[in-house]
DNA sequence: CTAACTGCAAAGTGTTTGCACTCTT
DNA sequence: AAGAGTGCAAACACTTTGCAGTTAG
């Protein structure tokens, strides 16, 4: 349905374990490879699961050390900013949120303060729409003086 | 700095459970004045934290239980929809969400499917903001033919 | 009085860590 | 060889569940 992801190459990888001092085992090679692959998002089970097919011995630890890893070398993105634990919201109203990547704060801002979000092109057949959710991802300036980044 | 968000009142909280067939205990109730008040989107151990001072011998598994179920019936939103397991993006282009809130699947949408987003007012003095994340939440085609909501 | 709820402890998830062994460089 | 990575098992953090006793309606 979407032109698929820009795919770093195993060069790339390489360089960039390299420039981070960091080894590239087979291991890591084939996970990587496995997770450009898969362009739905997927979990580390599910990394794993593939994985293991063309390593019967891999460990479930090693998917998600290299994962992390591979995050914290700007190969990857974690989707799920809050997967630590439930984060409830009890305003109703339509508003959006301001997120601070560091330290998780969520602050929201209101909807109308907003232009209306708008498509240009017609959204996948059959998906339907409950509502649109801005997430201004950033840091707070808490965390902004901390951090250099 | 924003807005309280518009509380349902204890009448409402009555009113709601009433219909649902929800007793309304007092743990209940304070947990829900709690969750009210408190407008920073907390986790369950907060909420514990703060309502344990009302009541002593309540116990974290009822603040679970009971946000589930204020959840459930509409009283309160999740916040943290993929918060089960880490989700990864390998596709580090500028991109937005589509979200199926019933199956947790998610789908890009290219940045320029959009009309730019554009913010009416100034952020929060000191907040660095690094991206926007737009977020399309709804059903996807296979669960809406499973679910009316 | 009865169905629903609470508190506790035990069981589940998903993730991280310590350590001996192995591999990349 | 030396440092980095792997696999395993044990430890963790967060959440859910089963059940006996309690409470709201």
């Amino acid at each position: 349905m979407k032109a698929v992801s820009p795919e770093l190459s195993v060069a790339d990888l390489r360089e960039r374990c390299h420039q981070a001092g960091l080894s590239l085992t087979h291991q890591r090679l084939v996970i990587y490879e496995q997770l450009m692959k898969m362009g739905d998002h997927p979990a580390p089970e599910a990394v794993f699961e593939r994985v293991r097919k063309k390593i019967p011995s891999l460990s479930l630890a090693t998917v998600y050390n290299n994962i992390k890893i591979f995050v914290e070398h700007g190969l990857l993105r974690e989707l799920s900013v809050h997967r630590g634990s439930l984060r409830l919201e009890s305003n109703l109203d339509p508003h959006h949120h301001l997120v601070c990547t560091n330290c998780k704060a969520i602050e929201d801002i209101d909807e109308s303060d907003f232009q209306p979000i708008r498509l240009k092109k017609a959204l996948p057949k059959g998906f339907t729409v409950h509502r649109f959710s801005v997430e201004v991802l950033g840091l707070c300036s808490n965390c902004a003086g901390k951090i250099r980044q």
